[in-house]
DNA sequence: GATGAATGAGTCTTCATTCAT
DNA sequence: AATGAATGAAGACTCATTCAT
């Protein structure tokens, strides 16, 4: 039995994922040591071991929390029973994306860009994100769905195919915001708004 | 003045760019040691120095090639007199995307994702990248104003906001593609259609 | 005055001893950790070093212990009265040592490697195992002297390098057994009983 | 192919296993650091490695040599067409082992006694030092039948016996002589000689 | 030009020991 | 007396880079 409490238990792991969430934004994910993380924590290097057992834990940790602290935001909006018209939608889950990037003095939106790099070659991490983004796709396809019934979208149409047109949109929203900026909900919300008053349709 | 020639200078730095995609989309760009990359590239170790001073330049090599070489693909297609229509223009860029990708046994894809992730630690490599999507951003409101002119789009629309959604959608693309895969230029350019069609923007 | 009495006292130190050289024979000296023997005992670590100052004072009480343990079986077998001649000898004190070292789960036999090779570089523990052979060494000496007396064995032999051989033996036995094995008591009275029917001095 | 000589490789090797064994001998192998080694060898961090490719590789590779070393001095006086009469074969074998122990400043004597610990926790020593063990019984073996032959010893003995009796024996003067000295091939040679000329058999 | 052995600062991780509770 | 979280020095090993040949 723990001498100090699940509490405090937490609040030390959240004080070292902050920490390494802060080294990894400066400095990326592989040129951040332990002992930048142990410094920017606080903390001796027994401490951080004692409360996860690599680096490559420590890294799957921070991925998790990062990720899943954004899909508790998400998913509400994305599941609502009446779902959003898209414009709305779009303006909300951006808006979620925008806020959840700026939190605390850190940009979190690289967060992503080094998450979706590191799954490249960290196979847990890839499982992680990538099982979250099919999440997404699901619950996208799902609001399709029901733009189709209430007749916003041709009923011909593969919900599927513009659940992944939503998704590319926002996973690119992401990347656009942290590598040159000039993009907002409302910018995006906008130039969606004048996508779909096109004529364009006619002459695909 | 070089003691060999230029021609041979050119292919001796192809071949260690080559080798060092090959590392690089296997293991990732941090865990690929110089000593792989000399080994793939069958060279010795001065060999490598020879062309390239330092990592840091072999990876910027790395990245301003791989970038520059879809970058020659798609400017034909952003730049054309007559813009391309909306589903055209995706399935065009995406086809691109997904043919420059799949170049040879290794995934290029993941290319794009490593590039952020470098970038947000590497301000050289952010420059190069970040320069380069400014110009795609530039070329797609040029394509949206084209739209404009002919009718396509609402006059009253800024086209720099349609250029960003556009934009975002290509990136999210490449990421998708390469995190969770399902989506091809076909599906997109359906999905494109299906939004295209819809009477959505009434109820925005 | 200790607060808890000296029996329990014992009992904790016997307990952590009995630990350390479970894990001490699985994975040897240095490959054990204190947490190892501290779990294996069911302990804290504060009460581990409540009664033992330091690693290196376990490790010595270790020994001390097992090589004491030892010593009290084969003294009464070295300093008999009347002395046992040399194959019965053998035969009682290998017997000893090889259930000494076979004692619980554990084969004790690794225990004397270990200490051997622990002295090589630690003094104390040089001097605790030293002592306890020479101990041997001044015993079988004397045993040899009775032989001596009883015309068992030339008058004019030097008791001490019988004494000797009969050491290197009793040791060699040990090594023989925890490396190889297919050694036992009754094979080795068998070995020394051909070697004492042998003609060979004749011809040395 | 190197560009160094594979006798320069090989003195490269012989440097680093020399300087191995003078820190082994002063520290014991686990208190021995890589640091200690390549500082006693004058070499870099790095040189080391390029030579071995762990501690436990070099740790390996010391005593598949010092054994070596030994068993091709010990060969030929086991195998020797006529054998030896044991009196002169325990002169001749103590000898080498006195010899080869005090080789240069170091004593190599504790080298077995550490090889024979580093076994019970290390598979591959094991086999490796076991292995040698195993057939210097069974050049004892056959040592032991030519004594038969020619009628040294009792037709009816098991020579296996003998052998395992003389290889304890072996194996205990390295003990001995490591651990309190005061042993050498002239006090072994004397000791088997007033047991051999005992009559001792006769009370068994 | 080309080679690859050598360098050594830097990395992750372990573990004996302490001390506030 | 007892606990176990915390400490931080020390260990094995890697790897970008250099330079004698």
């Amino acid at each position: 039995m723990p001498k100090i409490s699940e509490e405090r238990r937490q609040a030390r792991r959240d004080q070292i994922l902050d920490a390494s969430w802060r080294c990894f934004s400066r400095r990326g994910l592989h040129s951040t040591s332990m002992e930048d993380i142990i410094r920017e924590a606080n903390l001796s290097f027994g401490a951080v071991y004692l409360y996860y057992k690599s680096k490559d834990e420590l890294i799957l940790a921070a991925f998790s929390t990062a990720f899943q602290q954004m899909r508790e935001l998400l998913v509400p909006i994305l599941t609502r029973e009446e779902a959003y018209p898209l414009p709305v939608l779009v303006r909300k889950v951006t808006k979620v994306i925008t806020l959840h990037a700026q939190r605390g003095k850190l940009n979190f939106g690289t967060a992503f860009l080094m998450g979706w790099s590191e799954a490249q070659s960290n196979p847990k991490v890839k499982e992680l994100i990538g099982g979250g983004q099919e999440l997404y796709r699901e619950a996208l396809t799902a609001v399709v769905r029901k733009w189709q019934e209430r007749g916003d979208i041709p009923a011909d149409a593969k919900p599927g195919n513009v659940a992944r047109v939503m998704l590319s949109f926002f996973l690119g929203f992401i990347v656009q915001s942290a590598m040159i900026g000039g993009i907002d909900p409302e910018t995006a919300a906008k130039g969606f708004e004048a996508i779909l008053s096109s004529q364009l349709a006619h002459r695909g």
